[in-house]
DNA sequence: AGGCTGATTGACAGCGCTGACATTTCGACT
DNA sequence: AGTCGAAATGTCAGCGCTGTCAATCAGCCT
């Protein structure tokens, strides 16, 4: 033995299963790989030995014999709150594929962005990457990608690309359902605060507006429609503008619930009383949602969820190894309404 | 050649680097690890060619070999707004260590932490871990990661352990300054909301009011200390036993936004007039603060900052390497009182 | 019993790198 | 020029596992 193994650390080997089970180290690692061909006599004295040493194989040692990983990348730009949720979905999906998640913060606009992620990509050997929007958008990113052989699922993305598996909600739907509630509410006048261009959730939730508002037979005063960028700061200019209109809308749909907080602050500004004269509803169900007074009516993002199916499309999408391609997979998951107290009826004339 | 790379993927190994520079192998090994020992003219030569085919060395062969993993462990229990620009700042400094980061949910009451933690700080043979609280906390973590001989980084613990490296913020001297604000302004009876029992926070917060307090004379009424969990929900409860109290108080300090959200929440229900009748400041500078009208005074969590000194203080605290122990590392980090809407003068007595 | 087939199992090399140690090189000094 | 020690570089085995392929075994048929 040339190196003493440190006290403590890491654990038995193969060998030491396999000498204690009377089988050879590669009839241990077809246990561990759930490979079949293993008498089921001997993969329980190996299950066994594995359980008394309390064995856990040496990832870095699996990896380089087998050219794998076992790493799953998650890439994002801004964080966001909705990020935490997310990861949490997928790293618990990955335990259930012996997969862990690495997380890498990426700078989108970076000049540098391709080199940056190829080196990434490579010196870890990824098995799959993750990628939230506004990646999940960005030709350098793909490009890149395919040039490495990796599979990437991307979320929401803008354009489904053909051969990238990808995960998305049906915002257009919800959206549509929620204006639709609006309207049965009597409001007629309603003020939409769209997101930040570019992403695929700013185009669907307002294609959403349209269909129920066309759907009913309203017109849409392009007055009323006001580009925010999915924030705060923004969405308070955008609120003002619109609730500047006159006559003023009875609602404002606002793409996130950032701007709809916003929304909130600003007609409380301008001393509305919520929900009687002004109705607001946003989407994602964020945090801020059920901090505001009155609380948003919105979209519950299923953010867990999202996570979850994003790690199992990567851990099913390994095209180089068996029988693909199959049909690029996708998942398109539905969203829930959530009524609360900012979605009123509207006002009377008077 | 037993298995033909595939095309694409991977890059030249070192042998292919060490060829191109003219030199062995274990030469382009010593420059990769920035080892000393290496004429100045050699590495220039080496460093080209590594640029020149773009090579990537082979995370799981260096550390199959090195016995190593560069890898840490983030562990978190809650992930909460906070985590991701945390875990941003500690990737961006495990990039400076060339280290990668994998984040762990766990659960804290789990009785089977201990061996979900063992199992996963093994087979990843992570190099260190950042605990997050509650996480910090636990005896079990405590003991698990000793036995395994893992450093861990302590985030904001309740007590400091003598052996681990520990991140806090100065929690009670921020309190005790935003309270002295408090005071500066006429308010003399202010109801204090606590956070969920058990956390350094909670704890910490609290004392820092009760130094403003006591400083300047005053006695603390125990009907105005209510215990919150740092939720919203629970939030409200508690704001509205406060403001249940007469004479009423003048202000409440929340021990964290969102409690504080949920205190403007509360006093708009009761009709109050904000911040004229009512003064809330809260602590964290989470996003709620200033999406609530009027925006909270409150102070800032370098969070980024502090998940950077995380790292930093892992790849520092080696104890197994090199002339460990030294003295345990600590990074105690000031905070930034931010001044907003929500702090106004006590109203006249009438 | 002998032969044949498919299911199990094992032997062995090697994945790409680094630790230990051997060897060479180089400048300084007799 | 010759000697010596430190600096620079190289040699080689092996980290712990899995792919390949060979060997063995059990069951079944004639």
């Amino acid at each position: 033995m040339r190196r003493a193994a440190a006290p403590g650390r890491g654990s038995a080997t193969i060998e030491v299963v396999a000498d204690r089970a009377g089988v050879s180290p590669k009839t241990v690692s077809r246990v561990i790989n759930n490979e079949r061909g293993v008498r089921s006599e001997t993969r329980e004295r190996v299950l066994t030995a594995i359980r008394q040493l309390d064995y856990q194989p040496n990832l870095a040692a699996r990896g380089l014999a087998g050219d794998r990983s076992f790493l799953i990348g998650l890439f994002y730009d801004h964080p966001g709150d909705y990020l935490s949720e997310f990861q949490t979905g997928a790293v618990q999906r990955c335990r259930e594929s012996n997969l862990h998640l690495m997380v890498e913060p990426l700078e989108a606009a970076s000049p540098e962005l391709g080199r940056d992620l190829s080196t990434l990509v490579r010196q870890l050997r990824l098995e799959g990457v993750i990628l939230l929007p506004p990646l999940s958008d960005l030709p350098v990113v793909h490009a890149t990608l395919a040039a490495a052989g990796i599979p990437a699922v991307h979320i929401a993305p803008m354009r489904q690309q053909d051969d990238a598996p990808s995960v998305d909600t049906d915002d257009r739907a919800a959206v549509r359902q929620l204006t639709t509630e609006l309207l049965r509410r009597g409001h007629r006048r309603v003020g939409f605060m769209l997101g930040r261009a570019g992403h695929r959730a700013t185009e669907q939730r307002y294609l959403g507006f349209v269909d129920a508002m066309h759907a009913n037979g309203l017109d849409i005063d392009p007055q009323l429609v006001q580009t925010g960028n999915f924030e705060f700061a923004e969405g308070l200019e955008c609120a003002r503008r619109i609730l500047g209109c006159r006559p003023r809308p009875t609602a404002i749909f606002a793409s996130n619930d950032d701007m709809a907080a916003a929304a909130v602050s600003a007609a409380r500004q301008m001393s509305l009383v919520l929900p009687r004269q002004l109705s607001i509803v946003g989407f994602d169900d964020a945090p801020v949602a059920s901090m505001v007074w009155p609380q948003l009516t919105t979209v519950r993002q299923p953010l867990r969820v999202i996570g979850r199916a994003a790690a199992e499309l990567i851990s099913e999408y390994q095209p180089h190894r068996q029988g693909w391609p199959r049909p690029v997979p996708r998942r398109h998951l539905p969203l829930e309404l959530v009524l609360r107290g900012s979605l009123a009826p509207a006002p009377q004339d008077s």
